[in-house]
RNA sequence: GGCGCUAUCGUCUAGGGGUUAGGACGGAAGAUUCUCAAUCUUCAAACCCGGGUUCGAUUCCCGGUAGCGCUACCA
C-alpha cells in the first residue's frame, strides 16, 4: 500500500464521538425485509448510543430509480416507526461532490481515464470466463499517459474514471461482527468510478458521501464485503479516518437461499397489510441475526432493544425468515395492546371488510377488543375471525358447524333455549345467562357442553371463542336471542356451502 | 471457476478445553371439559466430517464438505 496515507490509526478518532449512522437503500425496489433490519439495525445502534440515523437514497442509477420507489421506502420506514435524524439525502443532488472526489482522486494518481467501451469490455469478459481465466479488468488503460488522455477527451471521446488499484499487498479491515477480513490487493478490480456520462458510480458515491457526512459506523449487509476492501482503499486514497465496518448476515428463506418473492411477501408494507403490527416486526426483525446478552430473548419494547442493542450481539451466519414466529410475535404484542391502541388499528381492518360496527358505543368496542384480543394473532383476526362480535353480517365458519351444530335436536334446542333468553325476567350477565343454560340443559337432560358448543357457533360462527356466557353479555339479549333463533338457518347456510 | 464469509435442536440462538450443552418459536403428549388459534404441565429434538494440539475437544488450529455472498460504466 505504499503511497497511501495510514489511517488506521485515525478510526477511533471517528468512532469515539457520537456514532453517525446511515440506512442508504436505492429506490429500485420497495423496503423488503432485508433492507428493513439493516434500517433497524442502525436504527437501535444509533438510539442506543445516543448517535445520529441519517437517511439516504443512493438513486445514482437513474434507469432503474424511481420516485415510487422512493416514496415505498419512506412509507415503510414510517410504518416501521424507524425515524431518521437527518436527511432523506438524495445522491442525484450531490453529483457535484463525486466529480470533485474522482477529480482529486485523479489529481493524485489513484484514478485514471479509461477509453474501453462497454462492448470491447463485454467481449472480452466473455472470453475470458470461456477460458476459465478471471474476468478482472486488465487495467489496460492505466498505461494511457496523461496528456494523451486529456488529449482524447478534448477530441470528444468519451472516458470513464477508474480507481488504480494498488498490484500488490493486501488490505484488509476489522469488522466488527467477523473480525479481521483481508484481501489480496491482485483480486481487486480497478473499479470504476464516475461512468463515462459523468455519472458516479456505487462505489464512488458511498465513499464520497459517508465520507461527507462523518458516517462513524457502516453497518450493512454482509453482501457488502467484497464491496470493502475497493471502499477502504479509497479512503485510505483520500486520507480519510476509516469508519467501523459491521457486515450483518442475510436473511434466507425457508429454502436457505436468499429471501424473495418466491418465499412470499418480502415488502414490508405487505406485513403491515396483513396485519402484523410494527412493535412486533421489529421484535422479531431485531432477533433475526442479534441476540442480546445472554441469548435468551423473546418478546422485547424498543425501550429494552434499544438499551440492549450492540454490535457484538450480532450473529455471523445467516438467518432463516421464520413466519411462524413472527406470527408469534405478532399476537404477544397484539395481547399487550391495550384496548385504545388496538381501536384505530382494528377500524382500519373492519372497514377494508367492509364492518360497520353495528354497536358503535366506544366503551363497548374496547371491552370486546379486550375479551377478544388474547385469540388474535393479527388484525386481521378482528374482522374475520371476530367478525360476529363487530356487526350481524356475518357467516359461520362450515368447519364450526361441522363440529358443533350438525345435531338437529341441539338446533332445535338452541332456538328454544333463544325463546328462554327473550322470556327471562333476569338481567344478562354472565353469571345470569349461565346459570339460565344449565337450568334449561337439566330440564331437557341433555348434557349443558353440546348447547355451549352450539351457542357458541350461533353466536359467533366460529368454534373458537372466549367464554360462551361472558360473549352473550358482551352481545346482550336482543343479538343473543336472535342469533340463536336463526341457528337453524345459519347451519343450513353453512353446510350448503360446504357442498 | 476465482475470491470472501459462515457452520450448536426443524428455526432463532446461549454457552464454552471437563456441562444432564441452556432458552425461545414450532412440534408431540397431557390437563382444563365450555370450544382452542387461549391457559397450564410434560416430552422429543443439536455441537457438519476428518486430522492435529491436549490427560481431555463440541469449544483452539489445519483440511474437507456444504451453504451463502461477490465476481457490471447495479446498488
Amino acid at each position: 500500500m505504499a503511497g497511501f496515507p495510514s489511517t488506521q490509526s485515525e478510526v477511533t478518532s471517528l468512532a469515539e464521538a457520537a456514532p453517525r449512522v446511515r440506512f442508504a437503500p436505492s429506490p429500485t425496489g420497495y423496503l423488503h425485509v432485508g433492507g428493513a433490519r439493516t434500517a433497524l439495525f442502525n436504527w437501535l445502534f444509533a438510539r442506543h448510543h445516543h448517535g445520529t440515523f441519517i437517511l439516504r437514497i443512493e438513486d445514482t442509477d437513474i434507469e432503474r430509480s424511481t420516485s415510487e420507489m422512493v416514496e415505498g421506502i419512506l412509507q415503510g420506514m414510517r410504518w416501521l416507526g424507524l425515524d431518521w435524524d437527518e436527511g432523506p439525502y438524495f445522491q442525484t443532488q450531490r453529483m457535484d461532490l463525486y466529480r470533485q472526489t474522482a477529480a482529486r482522486l485523479i489529481a493524485s494518481g489513484h484514478a485514471y481515464y479509461c477509453f474501453c467501451t462497454k462492448e470491447e469490455l463485454e467481449r472480452k469478459r466473455a472470453a475470458a470466463l470461456a477460458d476459465g481465466r478471471s474476468a478482472k479488468y486488465e487495467g489496460i488503460c492505466r498505461g494511457v499517459p496523461r496528456e494523451e488522455a486529456a488529449r482524447r477527451r478534448a477530441a470528444g471521446e468519451s472516458a470513464a474514471v477508474r480507481f488504480a488499484v494498488p498490484e500488490t499487498g493486501s488490505t484488509y479491515f476489522d469488522d466488527a461482527v467477523l473480525g479481521r477480513v483481508e484481501f489480496a490487493n491482485n483480486e481487486v478490480e480497478d473499479v470504476v468510478l464516475l461512468r463515462s456520462d459523468g455519472a458516479p458510480t456505487y462505489h464512488l458515491s458511498v465513499v464520497a458521501d459517508d465520507i461527507d457526512m462523518r458516517i462513524s459506523h457502516i453497518i450493512r449487509g454482509s453482501d457488502h464485503i467484497s464491496n470493502t476492501p475497493k471502499q477502504v482503499m479509497l479512503y485510505e486514497a483520500l486520507g480519510e479516518p476509516m469508519p467501523v465496518f459491521a457486515h450483518v448476515p442475510l436473511i434466507l428463506g425457508p429454502d436457505k437461499t436468499r429471501l424473495s418473492k418466491r418465499h412470499g411477501a418480502t415488502s414490508v408494507m405487505a406485513y403491515r397489510d396483513q396485519g402484523i403490527v410494527p412493535e412486533a416486526f421489529r421484535n422479531f426483525l431485531a432477533l433475526l441475526g442479534w441476540a442480546p446478552p445472554g441469548g435468551t430473548a423473546g418478546i422485547l419494547g424498543d425501550a429494552e432493544l434499544i438499551r440492549l442493542f450492540d454490535l457484538d450481539g450480532i450473529s455471523k451466519s445467516n438467518a432463516i425468515f421464520d413466519r411462524a414466529k413472527l406470527d408469534w410475535f405478532n399476537s404477544e404484542h397484539i395481547r399487550a395492546f391495550s384496548a385504545e391502541k388496538l381501536l384505530p388499528l382494528v377500524e382500519v381492518e373492519w372497514k377494508k371488510a367492509g364492518i360497520e360496527p353495528d354497536l358503535m358505543d366506544r366503551d363497548w368496542l374496547l371491552r370486546t377488543i379486550d375479551l377478544v384480543k388474547p385469540r388474535a394473532r393479527n388484525l386481521r383476526d378482528f374482522a374475520t375471525l371476530f367478525r360476529a362480535y363487530f356487526t350481524d353480517s356475518f357467516e359461520a365458519d362450515p368447519a364450526a358447524v361441522e363440529k358443533f351444530l350438525k345435531d338437529e335436536n341441539v338446533r332445535q334446542m338452541l332456538v328454544e333455549l333463544g325463546g328462554r333468553y327473550a322470556a327471562s325476567e333476569d338481567g344478562f350477565s354472565e353469571q345470569e345467562t349461565e346459570k339460565l343454560l344449565y337450568d334449561f340443559a337439566a330440564e331437557k337432560e341433555m348434557k349443558a357442553g353440546p348447547l355451549i358448543n352450539g351457542a357458541r357457533v350461533a353466536l359467533t360462527g366460529q368454534g373458537v371463542a372466549p367464554s360462551l356466557f361472558a360473549v352473550m353479555a358482551m352481545l346482550g339479549r336482543e343479538r343473543t336471542v336472535s342469533r340463536l333463533k336463526a341457528a337453524q338457518e345459519m347451519a343450513a347456510r353453512a353446510m350448503n356451502q360446504e357442498v
